[in-house]
RNA sequence: GCCCGUGUGGCGGAAUGGUAGACGCUGCAGACUUAAAAUCUGCUGACCAAUCGGUCGUGGGGGUUCAAGUCCCUCCACGGGCACCA
């Protein structure tokens, strides 16, 4: 009985995709096994921000980290992949106050919504361990760190600044600060000093840095950016004597360069300022003109430098000079020693500065090359400087901190820009601290008996500020040593600190996560191989779960210092855009091309502007809604599109032709499946390996195709080159479908091919590939099947084509067997009638052959 | 300014130093159809050539090599991060 392909009834991927979910989902098909007998495998996407509604790009991440844990589980890993929420943060508050609910109500209805979305795309995620870190046992958990950490000293209290808003009275995140106003009061928001509680997250800076060399798995621009961040740098203090007999200590990455000084800048916080601008009214002026806010902003965006003359001087530690002391607006007082000495000659800033002063320049460098122009800050010889001269920076470097620390004039030193975490919100929907505040005994952490300190529910968004502060009833408490009355702290924790453990928490299964995190679920998962996110958390997430797991260990909870294993930072899905020239974005189905291949609107026929690929946003109107997409092509479509053609780590340009082209791509495969299942294909045909000797010869091209298909299509998911796997695939289906007419002559053959042609594609469109695995009568769950092994005996080939080149170019070519000598190839080679047009009476200089790849004639 | 990336057809992108453009999108043609859609099959870097084939071609310039998209030097453009960090 012939079928014709083209009258297979379509994919109905809506009932396929909905009968798969919901097994999945109903038989925990992928709850974590823990089968210590299999290598272990913990695949991780950065959980999510419940802010609403899936985007788009958040399916981009959890496909590439779906089809990586679909890949490992039929690898035969023993695999973790959670999913959570990270559910604290300022937005809930946002929504609460504007539409009158509570930020818990508002977060749990929208992890309901969001859930409903990320599971119809049929994630292999194990739901049995999701968590909201708004959960009373996760915070509670976290406060038990946060005591742990406490007791050990990671964490302190002391004063800091936050912006405060003097209309409304209470402490604006920054993201309420808008062009230096509140966002309801709009009122100047002021610098406050507040007492807050921070993070030593400094003591790790050096293991911070030097860790990220073993860090051979992420990319180097997260590994630089970190780098960066953490900003070490080397050098040498030095203190100089003051006129009125202070002693000035500074800081230089470059001593060599001391010889050049010609003056010190001093930063208008360091506290000699303060001492003398008392009786001095032209610098207090000069700070009050610094302080002005738009005036100093201006300064900052055109670095313009500003100083004014203390009236101070120094003396050089090796010279007979007295250098003037200077208050500048580029010395920083939070980096080195807030002071500095400047050598104009060798450093652009310091240059720009004495110019602008009328300061002396003193060459100390004498360029390689002839070049005079100052400043000179590249490679040279030391001159004029004394005992350092004819030296090379490096060596005088060298030899002018050995002196020195011999002379005792200061010491070798090494600064970082990575300050300590501030990790105080004065906010309520986050965790609470677990602290109060005795007029007795003062700061007490509160003891394990009286965890979790839990947020109350009956609060109100009415008044301004932190609802915690009003809170009496769950504000006041007796002291945990004298039993006075006392006051809870009511700030909460940033939510950086929720979302730098999770990955722990997940180690371990719900319910036994009562007390605190349970090492041996730890020491069995951790690290995480495969984390998968945006660049977006290059530095603050990634630092900071960094940082915590070196604290972890330390307070001897975990015995694991670096986190994730694998870091995968995956690019942005970006839309075309359109906007009216008025500059007001359209939506794409506003938008139409006339006859002459303009843009306009279609309602009022306005030319329409047609901008660059950018992120999808509201604003610009070029979002793509997920479940519109599900609806329409279906979860399986929508996978494959996402990973297909572009690189997962490169930003993805959304297109409509191509979510088509992927649509027809499955109902290709699915008629292929169909119209191979009436020809007879299925698991009970399957008798053994074949003998491809017995096939003919477009056959026998197939199999061993698909041998080199196995081949590369392993390696791309290996190598996370999603797009290349499905290239490889794709033709895989064009190679099948050219002989699809002997497929009932060969019904073993095709069975083998179609049963690894599934389980090669099963990761990355589950639901197709799991129907015909059950249609075609092979059992068990695909994820749960061996992955196809090629053969390396079908990877060679009988005849190979060679290539003929004459002078490195392409001549002709060979098809012949691989075995014949260098002498007979080269014979050969040289009697295709090209490659005689080509060499014709010349004589051949040279004669190149790599074996299987190439020849080459040299004339 | 400093650091890190990236430049390949109309587009997204392939290519252990060894046939540049796999695979897909778009476009063109053929088959099927009364017709259209869908489907199946071809073709699709530019220029020249009826054909065989040839010339050029991976941001620009130079170099190493029998052979360079790939390695080295240099310049340009774009993207990202940090930004007065002594």
């Amino acid at each position: 009985m012939s079928i014709d392909i083209s009258e297979i009834t379509p994919y109905n991927f809506k009932e396929v995709e909905e009968k798969w979910r919901s097994f999945w989902l109903n038989n925990h098909s992928f709850k974590t096994k823990n089968d210590s007998s299999k290598p272990k495998c913990y695949v991780l996407e950065m959980f999510m921000y419940p802010s609403g509604k899936v985007h788009i790009g958040h399916i981009r991440n959890y496909t590439i980290g779906d089809i990586i844990s679909r890949y490992k589980m039929a690898q035969g890993f023993d695999v973790l992949h959670p999913v959570g929420w990270d559910a604290f943060g300022l937005p809930a508050e946002n929504a609460a106050l504007q539409h009158k609910s509570h930020p818990k109500n508002w977060t749990y209805q929208n992890i309901k919504i969001m859930k409903k979305q990320i599971q119809s795309m049929g994630f292999s995620y194990d739901w049995d361990r999701e968590i909201a870190t708004c959960n009373e046992n996760y915070y509670g958990l976290q406060q038990k760190i946060f005591l742990k950490m406490y007791e050990k000293g990671l964490i302190y209290r002391k004063e800091a600044e936050v912006n405060w808003d003097p209309v409304d009275n209470c402490v604006l995140a920054n993201e309420q600060v808008i062009d230096g106003r509140g966002w309801r009061s709009g009122a100047l928001v002021e610098k406050k000093m507040l007492p807050q509680w921070f993070f030593k997250i400094t003591k790790y800076a050096e293991e911070l840095l030097s860790n990220l060399n073993a860090l051979n798995e992420w990319s180097d621009n997260v590994k630089t950016m970190q780098k960066n961040w953490i900003g070490k740098s080397e050098g040498c203090s030095i203190n100089f004597h003051c006129s009125n007999g202070d002693n000035l200590e500074i800081f230089s990455t470059r001593p060599e360069t001391l010889f050049g000084a010609t003056y010190l800048a001093i930063s208008p916080e360091h506290p000699l300022v303060k001492k003398i601008s008392k009786t001095n009214e032209k610098i207090q002026k000069f700070l009050e003109s610094l302080k002005i806010g738009s005036v100093s902003k201006q300064i900052l965006d055109t670095q313009e430098k500003i100083g004014i003359d203390t009236g101070l001087t120094a003396k050089h530690p090796f010279l007979d000079k007295q250098l003037p002391i200077y208050i500048a607006n580029f010395v920083l007082m939070d980096y080195g020693t807030g002071a500095i000495f400047a050598c104009p000659a060798h450093d652009k800033r310091d240059y720009d500065f004495a110019i602008k002063y009328k300061l002396p320049i003193q060459e100390i460098i004498t360029p390689q090359t002839a070049s005079n122009q100052l400043p000179y800050e590249g490679d040279g010889w030391i001159i004029n400087s004394d005992f350092l001269n004819g030296l090379t920076i490096q060596e005088a470097r060298n030899k002018i901190i050995k002196i020195v620390e011999e002379k005792r004039l200061g010491t070798k030193k090494i600064f970082f820009k990575l300050r300590d975490w501030g990790i105080s919100r004065q906010r309520y929907w986050g965790c609470p601290i677990p602290i109060v505040y005795c007029p007795k005994c003062g700061i007490v952490p509160l003891k394990e008996e009286n965890l979790p300190v839990i947020l109350p529910k009956d609060i109100t968004f009415e008044n301004v500020g932190n609802p915690l502060v009003k809170h009496l009833k769950w504000k006041q408490v007796s002291c945990p040593i004298c039993g006075e009355d006392a006051n809870r702290e009511t700030d909460t924790l940033d939510t950086f600190f929720d979302s730098s453990w999770y990955f722990l928490y997940f180690c371990s299964e719900r319910n036994d996560l009562k007390n605190i995190l349970n090492k041996q679920d730890i020491n069995r998962w951790m690290p995480v191989d495969h984390y998968i996110g945006g660049i977006e958390h290059a530095i603050l997430h990634l630092l900071y779960a960094r940082f915590f797991t070196k604290a972890l260990a330390d307070c001897n909870i975990i015995d694991l210092r670096e986190p994730f294993k694998n870091l995968f930072t995956q690019g942005m899905v970006c839309c075309a855009t359109y906007r009216k020239q008025n500059g007001e974005w359209l939506f794409p189905n506003e938008v139409q091309q006339n006859k002459e291949g303009n843009y306009e609107t279609i309602s009022t026929k306005e030319k329409v502007i047609v901008g660059h690929l950018e992120k999808m946003s509201k604003s610009k109107k070029n979002v793509v809604d997920p479940d519109f997409i599900v609806e329409t092509y279906g979860a399986d479509a929508l996978r494959l599109f996402v990973v297909s053609d572009t690189p997962p780590e490169k930003d993805f340009p959304w297109s409509d032709e191509g979510l088509e082209g992927c649509w027809k791509f499955i109902n290709r495969i699915w008629r292929m499946f169909i119209y191979l299942k009436s020809k007879g294909i299925n698991a009970s045909n399957i008798k053994m390996d074949i003998d491809i000797s017995s096939l003919n010869i477009d056959l026998q091209k197939v199999y061993k195709n698909f041998h080199k298909t196995i081949k590369d299509v392993t390696e791309s998911y290996e190598n996370k080159m999603m797009n290349k796997a499905v290239a490889f695939l794709r033709e895989t289906v064009n190679n099948i479908y050219s002989v699809l007419e002997q497929a009932e002559s060969n019904i073993c053959l095709f069975s083998i091919v179609t049963r690894d042609f599934i389980k090669l594609l099963a990761p990355i469109t589950p639901h197709i590939c799991q129907e015909a695995w059950q249609l075609l009568g092979f059992d068990k769950l695909i994820h749960e099947n061996d992955w196809p092994k090629f053969d390396k005996k079908y990877l060679t080939s009988d005849i190979i084509n060679l290539p003929i080149q004459v002078n490195g170019k392409l001549r002709g070519n060979l098809e012949i067997s691989p075995d014949y000598t260098e002498e007979q190839i080269f014979e050969m080679a040289l009697n295709l009638s090209n490659v005689k047009n080509y060499i014709g009476m010349k004589t051949i200089r040279k004669k190149i052959h790599v074996k299987g790849k190439i020849v080459n004639f040299v004339i």
